[in-house]
DNA sequence: CGCACGTGGTTTTTT
DNA sequence: ACCACGTGCG
């Protein structure tokens, strides 16, 4: 079995899948085949019989990641996966919580917060603290309480020196005491308080170490300092880590993840070799070449250089447009090209740094008559009709859980007004209760809210009688328990959503929506039908921890065959016979933002390494010296990303209009074309002589060297706007602004 | 209570 | 340009 297992792997690859009990660390590059080696080090590791299953604890970022792994694991091996311990960081978690929520000091049905409802919380704190969301945005406290918890930070350990801290720090700590009143947990709770629990209690902490005697990682490069905490906690002195990943496709330092973790990694458990996996399966040799070229230019690398046995294939493509519509035009007049020649829509991406660029793709393809699927959006757990009905749930579970109650307790609208809930929150302030309780001893409208409540759970469920929480259709001490879809159906239709959105269906301007919305409340029956299959598990707590762990694809319906629009992170993992890189454009890509933060152009380089590696045999390149953002129109120079790719590599579509040889113009930056340009090309120069122009470099005495990325007017109101290397993006009046030409 | 209008923000995102 | 959110009116 085992000549099967390792056949056709290559030498590294075979050294990493046959490692003897020992941590390390591979570096695979994109396209190395890592998902390969990661599973197929786990079927070797428990065919040799080194380990049995129960041993194993495999670790990945996405649901999506975690049930490949799965799927091809139980392809090589004839066993059952499902009591192995293979999931994401927080679905990991999440088990061991319910495993001890005692020891957790968690209810039982502990509810899980996404980020939606964890700022409805944040905002109830802060109402409660009488904080200003003027001086706080409540989004910026959210950043600042989960970053914390990324860090393995509780509120008392923040480092707080002045006022404006001390003030998110009280929020931060009356927010986690309003969450455990509630019982409930956010996303970084689940991954803190699972850690917690390990260092605090010896027994279990020893147990977990003694069982699991192979960690394996996937994309450590993405790792938080908590998450690789809870690593070394699981592994503790005798389980082998396997980590895998990619240092040069780190992307995401922006929530929370330090690539630092591969080298603490190599000092904490003595790695003496770090694996690389450099050979490439994807694609053809200039693509890889470009890559490597543009990676090289970053620095603090741990070293790796992609190569493939297919060498050369096409050049990569480039394509300067006038403006943005332009470039979508003529992305458009390429796939019409491909499609004729055979490569199919679904095996072409088009790529961009941020999702409002999509716009006028779509237009464009609409209007050609191509289909396409946007990737990112809203997801179906994330509906406001699927969470107004998973919170009739929630509070039917658990009546403590106040952000469940305030999102239904109005809705459908039942003349319970504003005033009316801040008496009950007064009430429950009051006397130190639940929202819930607060109702339960308020008179009127708010009384039937609650007997709805109460009936609804009559007639699905005794939840709080559960002995085990395990569901299985356990009969409660009244009545039965009905299926979880039924369960649903019956909330749905008592609760008066249905009614809600029937009603609306009336009318003309919201008739399509509601109709939607409907659709979607049905196919919540169908996801808790699937459910219960694919998990041989109906509680209800089970079907709301999915809910929350796993937001669900975006749409549903996979397409025919339909083109990728997505942005770069999104394609992150993914490939495609043709790939587009659009709006490249200083700054949007590499994007504005990033010019301020320390590391920011390496990790944008990053994404553009990312980005490049996903095409297998071609790729374009393009971007347009004007379009539309925020509203207006803006000009921009061609991206630095395109300097750092060898010339002999790409092949220009668009006419060059400077020649080479001046460095700065390398990328036939010239005046933008007239047409795009008519009004806001100023000749007039009032300020330093030349004609001021997009493109040209200019010194300022305040804010230092920078760059023309726009100019409007004329005569003495000419004014340019300047991307200063240091001091950010401004707009100068040229009559003041003294600015010299470099 | 619900709708109309105004205002501000607008990189990337999984769980 | 566009969307999400909050306030003021009928």
């Amino acid at each position: 079995m085992n000549t099967t297992l390792l056949s056709g792997l290559n030498p590294p690859q075979l050294q990493a899948v046959t490692l003897p009990q020992q941590s390390a660390l591979v570096l695979a590059g994109a396209g190395s085949g890592k998902t390969r080696v990661l599973t197929t080090r786990i079927a070797w590791l428990i065919s040799t019989g080194a380990v049995s299953p129960h041993g194993i604890l495999a670790v990945t970022f996405t649901n999506k990641a975690a049930k490949e792994m799965v799927v091809r694991l139980s392809a090589m091996l004839p066993i059952n996966t499902r009591g192995m311990w293979i999931g994401t960081f927080h679905g990991l978690c999440n088990r061991l919580l319910r495993a001890h929520f005692r020891e957790a000091n968690l209810p039982q049905t502990f509810q899980i917060l996404d980020s939606g409802d964890q700022l409805s919380a944040i905002k109830r704190v802060m109402k409660a603290l009488n904080v200003d969301d003027e001086k706080f945005p409540p989004r910026e406290l959210q950043n600042f309480i989960s970053g914390s918890k990324e860090q393995g930070l509780r509120a008392h350990e923040v480092e707080a020196y002045d006022p404006y801290t001390r003030r998110k720090v009280e929020v931060f700590a009356e927010y986690d005491a309003q969450c455990q009143r509630e019982g409930v947990v956010d996303f970084s709770e689940l991954l803190l308080r699972c850690f917690e629990l390990l260092s605090r209690n010896q027994q279990l902490r020893e147990h977990y170490q003694e069982r699991f005697r192979h960690v394996l990682v996937d994309e450590f490069q993405d790792t938080s300092p908590l998450q690789y905490q809870w690593l070394k906690l699981l592994a503790g002195k005798h389980a082998a880590l396997f980590a895998v990943g990619d240092d040069d496709q780190s992307i995401y330092a922006f929530r929370g993840a330090n690539v630092g973790n591969m080298q603490e990694l190599l000092r904490d458990f003595q790695v003496g070799t770090v694996i690389k996996l450099e050979q490439n399966y994807r694609s053809h040799g200039n693509i890889l070449d470009a890559a490597n070229a543009l990676i090289a230019n970053n620095r603090n690398r741990m070293g790796k250089n992609l190569w493939t046995a297919e060498h050369g294939g096409e050049p990569l493509r480039v394509y300067e447009a006038p403006n943005d519509v332009e470039e979508a035009n003529f992305i458009v007049g390429e796939i019409k090209q491909l499609k004729s020649e055979g490569v199919k829509l679904s095996e072409m991406a088009l790529l961009y740094r941020s999702n409002a660029q999509s716009r006028v793709l779509e237009h464009a393809l609409v209007s050609a008559g191509l289909s396409y699927r946007v990737y990112g959006g809203l997801r179906f757990f994330e509906r406001q009709e699927i969470k107004h009905a998973l919170a009739y749930l929630r509070l039917m579970e658990n009546t403590d859980d106040d952000n469940a109650l305030l999102r239904i307790i109005n809705f459908p609208t039942r003349g319970i007004g504003a005033r009316s809930i801040e008496q009950l929150q007064d009430a429950a302030k009051q006397y130190n209760t639940t929202l819930w309780d607060a109702a339960a001893r308020a008179g009127g409208k708010v009384t039937a809210f609650v007997a709805l409540i109460e009936s609804l759970r009559a007639a699905t469920c005794d939840l709080p009688l559960h002995p085990q929480g395990a569901g299985r259709g356990v009969p409660g001490a009244f009545g039965s328990t009905l299926p979880l879809p039924e369960i649903i159906e019956h909330v749905l239709e008592h609760s008066g959503l249905l009614a809600h959105y029937r009603a609306e269906k009336e009318s003309p301007s919201k008739r399509r929506e509601a109709e939607e919305r409907l659709e979607n409340l049905a196919e919540l029956v169908t996801a808790a039908t699937l459910f219960v299959h694919e998990h041989e598990e109906d509680s209800l707590t089970a079907f709301l921890t999915h809910a929350s762990l796993e937001a669900g694809e975006h749409q549903a319906g996979d397409q025919d065959d339909a083109l990728h629009l997505m942005t770069v992170h999104a394609a992150k993992g993914l490939e495609f016979h043709t790939v587009f890189i659009t709006g490249l454009e200083e700054g949007l890509f590499p994007h504005q933002n990033s010019q301020n933060v320390d590391g920011g152009l390496d990790e944008e380089r990053r994404l553009m390494y990312v980005a490049i590696t996903r095409a297998r045999r071609r790729l374009y390149l393009t971007f347009a010296q004007s379009r539309m953002l925020h509203g207006k129109v803006g000009y921009g120079m061609a991206s630095c990303f395109l300097r750092e790719l060898p010339d002999e590599l790409l092949r220009w579509l668009s006419p060059r209009v400077v020649q080479r040889s001046n460095p700065f113009a390398a990328f036939g930056y010239a005046p933008p074309a007239p047409a795009a340009a008519t009004q806001r090309t100023a000749q007039a120069s009032p300020g330093g002589g030349g004609v001021w122009r997009i493109g040209q470099r200019v010194f300022h005495q305040k804010f230092g060297e920078g760059s023309i990325t726009g100019v409007e007017g004329g005569g003495a109101d000419a004014r340019v706007q300047v991307n200063f290397k240091h001091a950010g993006s401004k707009w100068l009046a040229l009559e003041y602004a003294k600015l010299t030409q470099l």
